[in-house]
RNA sequence: GUGGGCGUAGCUCAGCUGGUAGAGCACUCGGUUGUGGUCCGAGAUGUCGCGGGUUCGAGCCCCGUCGCUCACCCCA
């Protein structure tokens, strides 16, 4: 038992499994650089205000989920619980938007978010997602969800599904809203969903207990109250999707947990997840640049679970047995403790002419040795001892295969580089 | 914040109606003075989460506490 802990819920990688976390970041981030987007690399620690004011003050995020502190200076500041507010206030500091449009930009990061932790819901957790800024035009909508789903598709995702929906423009939202209201008041709720029904009546979609749910079937979606603007972009999202082969799902129900979205919205299920299910998530957000004091640009991103869709290419079983794969050349057992010091420089030899190499520390028994090796997952392994040394050649031994073969010592990564 | 489940070896777990702790895997050494993976043998490893109570006796029963976990609310 070690006196100290991890705190509360958060998620580590440690070896064997970081590599597969690191696969799928990578994997990921590829297929955003693979359509043009460019890193920005962000402060994990924001103004307060920028995310009460970005992501809504309605929203659960920013009510109760925020790790929030008074720095020394007496400054109110957040942990960032999503990425999108911080993006913004980037690009609009640093003037990115008066540029040539659209700017594309994809992250990669920890957020964190004071919740309950449960499977896949951590309070520091991984995503990636990407910002495309200055176009409303509906390719993009499609450009951006085709990254996430071709990353997916790329890792060997099977049992996932996209849903989609719009949110429409201003004055769609204002005409459900009031009905969606006048349908609310009919209901008999309890104290609490009334409070979260008059804050954003949209979120009692979301709401699973069965009273709730059976209820809001009956309820006015906004789909119906689209405007003809939105509804011609929404059905140009839909045909490009079927164009490009991405299967999706219309959900009318469907609710972001971010105040600022507007227009296409879309989520990635996965099926094998249990409670915590969504492996992605985004949408296009009209106002937010102006409402956070930059020009009135709209765009488009997505914030990818990364934790999450590790989960999921494990329930999978994308990484079945033998995926641990090391990147070591070769593996070098000393053989008498004499014989420490000349395999200790050669190791260093070896690496300062960029071969992967690692070597057996301590005296150990041979057969320890080897297993080490064989455990390192090393291509090659020689033994070195007295007769080696003298003789000025050794035994390289192909680990997979058993094969051996008798090199000089002085031209060993030379002849490691040309296998 | 609310509810369920679980805390025993490094890991996964077994442990009967209470009688002072076990398996598999992993690890170390040996069988095979200098060649791993298979096989065989041997060895090391525990304040049974913590505190209290009942009892002749508690890993097991009772109370408390801490931690983990799953689910609700909500979300990546």
């Amino acid at each position: 038992m070690s006196k100290f802990a991890a705190p509360k819920g958060v998620s580590e990688y440690f070896p064997p499994r970081s590599q597969n976390f690191e696969f799928v970041r990578n994997t990921l981030i590829g297929e955003a650089v693979v359509s043009g987007y460019q890193l920005i690399e962000l402060p994990v620690f924001e103004d307060t205000e920028l995310f009460k004011r970005g992501v809504g003050e309605s929203t659960d995020v920013v009510s109760k989920e925020m790790y929030t502190f008074e720095d020394r200076g007496g400054r109110s500041i957040t942990l960032r619980p999503e990425g999108t507010a911080g993006v913004m206030r980037s690009v609009i500091e640093n003037n990115l938007d008066k540029g040539q449009l659209p700017v594309k930009i994809w992250y990669s990061g920890a957020f964190f978010r004071a919740e309950r932790p449960q499977a896949g819901r951590y309070r520091q957790f991984y995503q990636v997602g990407v910002e495309a800024i200055g176009l409303s035009e509906p390719e993009i909508d499609v450009e951006v969800i085709a990254i996430a789903d071709r990353a997916f598709k790329k890792l060997g995702l099977k049992k996932y599904r996209l849903d989609i929906t719009s949110l429409g423009d201003a004055s769609s939202r204002a005409a459900h809203r009031v009905d969606l209201i006048k349908f609310i008041e009919g209901l008999n709720l309890d104290d609490a969903t009334a409070v979260r029904a008059k804050l954003n009546p949209l979120r009692l979609f979301d709401d699973k207990r069965p009273e709730i749910s059976s209820a809001m079937s009956k309820a006015p979606v906004l789909l119906d109250y689209l405007s003809e603007e939105s509804r011609k972009s929404f059905e140009s999202v839909k045909s490009l999707l079927e164009d490009f082969g991405i299967a999706y799902q219309i959900n009318p129900r469907m609710v972001r947990g971010l105040d600022y979205y507007t227009g296409t919205t879309f989520e990635f299920v996965h099926e094998l997840l249990g409670a915590q299910s969504g492996i992605g998530g985004g949408g296009r957000y009209d106002g937010l640049m102006s409402q956070l004091g930059g020009a009135d640009l709209s765009g488009i991103g997505f914030g990818l679970g990364v934790d999450r869709i590790l989960l999921a290419c494990e329930a999978e079983g994308i990484f079945s047995s033998d995926a641990v794969t090391s990147s070591l050349e070769i593996y070098l057992i000393p053989l008498g403790s004499e014989n420490t010091k000349f395999v200790t420089n050669l190791l260093n030899q070896l690496r300062n002419s960029g071969v992967i190499a690692d070597m057996s520390y301590g005296d150990r028994a041979l057969k320890g040795a080897m297993k080490s090796a064989d455990k390192s997952g090393a291509k090659y392994s020689c033994v070195i001892g007295e007769s080696e040394i003298s003789s000025g050649s050794l035994t390289l031994k192909e680990m997979k295969s058993g094969v051996t073969k008798e090199v000089r010592i002085d031209s060993l990564a030379q002849a490691l580089k040309e296998i």
